[in-house]
DNA sequence: ATCTAATCGAGACGGTACGTCGCGTCTTGTT
DNA sequence: AACAAGACGCGACGTACCGTCTCGATTAGAT
């Protein structure tokens, strides 16, 4: 009672990268379905089979892009903060200036209320498991005495990834020269890290 | 030679408004010209002859909103510096509070570069303006010796702005408990005030 | 009482000719009250003033149209029948040749009954006295024995103007070779004339 | 690969029965594409998937109307020619009669030379094979030495249709008394028939 | 080797928004 | 009061995308 035609996994992969190219260029608006079927080479039918809405599509697009290309901190916690900022600073100003992960990223944070499930699944899945592994470290920085323990470690980032994301994303056009790593010496003065 | 009948400017309030209240709602996507016509009980025609594209329509909705409700740091000049910046961030988390405002300045702050017209405008007559005052105040505050003179203006902005705005703007959810002065102290004390 | 500004009756001639044009050229829906009023260089205002509608205008426009150019039969009366017949078929026949003519009769002809005002003045006012005038002549001959008693004045011109109207109106195309005189000779024949 | 879904022919239908009463009821301009997809229950994509232009949807429907009512004059050559005419002429007088016949020959015979596709279908398909049959049933009588053989084929069917036509169409008006058995009486004495 | 059932591409279905154009009405300042 | 200029609401135009559906043809596993 389980035959039939067995769905090509070929499909879902093609159909995943034409949306994640597609909303990269131009957000949720901008993923039509005709396209991306016709860009993947395959039918409507093929993708409403497969997700019925646009924000599943993006997010089953998003949670396959991300399996790809993921970088954590499990292995830094043996460092000193300072190497660990400067490491952590250098990487989201690389992955920054790589256009479609760029373009992807402003995607992402630009997305409203309205687009609920795929921004959450962004928060949830990419976001909060960086902020937690990056407040483990901040506190071990903390009981090493690195830096006073008056400073929140949530507060922190927000400091230093709202200034980033702030000038990286918000910003209009595609070029700024940001001294990214004085954000990091005025966090750290404000940790009271002695400089 | 140069007559003919004026144009009806209540009309034009009426379709800046309703343009305005679709795009706080949904985005650029959402200011759709039928609806718009609708709302303001308008016809297309009206709206197509003052405004040929979605962008140049909130871009005047927009310029229309800031003319009402403007409000500089101009007179706060001369007061101390910790009491400017309480008065900034309580006015921000005031502002974002009205969720009619939020959800426009969570829109205008997530516009893609897709979006350059309108974006530009955003950043051009509402943001840098009121970043060069916000510079000017900390400058002389350095000039009275309140601060450290080492802090960029515009570094301190960065991470003011861009923590407030991550955490108000750019979180999902409507609902952030918010102990925003602790920005304003960690700034602070990154820009050597003794707290 | 009936002070003000006197209308300008150059207008209401170029306005007549514009339509006259649009109207042979495409018929009543060709006649575009922007178009006419921009053709003679006149304010769509000024034409409304003067017409309310399409038929309104067109019917205008043709009696002026009529007013010019008009030929009858009153000063043939005293010719032979197969003269008379003669010249009226070759005057037909000239007048078709015309472009503009012919594609204004077309334009008549071809109105159908939703355009009953402009029909109707089209019968009424060119037709019907043609036909009296002809049906005069008709029986004069009849008195003066030239053709027998019994063919009905108004059949004959059924037969004759039918004849004429359908090969030089309703087929299409623009180029008939047409011996028209023939219809004249089968007709007469018909009436018991010794050709 | 030649695949999709098969267009519903029952739409075809409908559309085309819609598009040609609006035609017989005010020509070529009332055929509104809008209302002809909402008096069919289709849509608007529905109708312009299958009809690029308002000419093209009447051809076809014209096409249709004609396929189901068509009478010939195939078996009727070996009756005399007296009988075939008061056939034919009462057929067509009787055709004028239904009202929705009575306008739609009438659309058709009104259709200038701007509408030259459509024109030249019903000329074509519907006239000119009509005017064949007729004068083949013509020679065939003059072969006979019903009639003289002088007379025209072409010539008396242009007299006979003409009048009828010009009677029954092009006079403004539905209701004209008429006795069209009078063409037939004039026309065979015209041909030497003798009454 | 056949049967079976879910897959495939293709494309039609009713909707709805787009941006344009013509309609007939109206409201200005100017003559 | 006429004039030109042009705005007003209305509605049709032809195109494109939406999400659903209905086809014939394929393709593997279960019989």
């Amino acid at each position: 009672m389980n035959g039939g035609r067995p769905r090509d996994e070929t499909i879902d992969q093609e159909l995943q990268t034409a949306a994640l190219i597609l909303f990269a260029e131009g957000g949720l608006a901008a993923v039509n379905f005709d396209q991306v079927a016709k860009r993947a080479g395959a039918s409507r039918a093929a993708l409403y089979r497969r997700w019925a809405t646009r924000e599943a599509l993006v997010t089953s697009a998003l949670q396959g892009y991300r399996a790809k290309a993921e970088s954590g901190f499990e292995d830094w916690t043996s460092r000193p903060l300072g190497e660990i900022l400067d490491i952590f600073v250098d990487q989201t100003v690389a992955a920054f200036s790589d256009p479609f992960a760029r373009n992807l990223l402003r995607q992402l944070f630009a997305l409203s209320d309205q687009e609920a499930e795929i921004k959450h699944l962004y928060w949830s899945t990419i976001v909060e498991p960086r902020r937690k592994a990056f407040s483990l470290i901040i506190r071990q920085a903390q009981e090493r005495r690195e830096i006073g323990p008056d400073l929140d470690p949530e507060l922190m980032q927000d400091l230093l990834g709202g200034a980033l994301s702030y000038r990286l994303l918000a910003y209009p056009g595609d070029e700024h020269v940001l001294d990214a790593r004085s954000y990091i010496r005025a966090v750290l003065h404000a940790a009271g890290f002695p400089i």
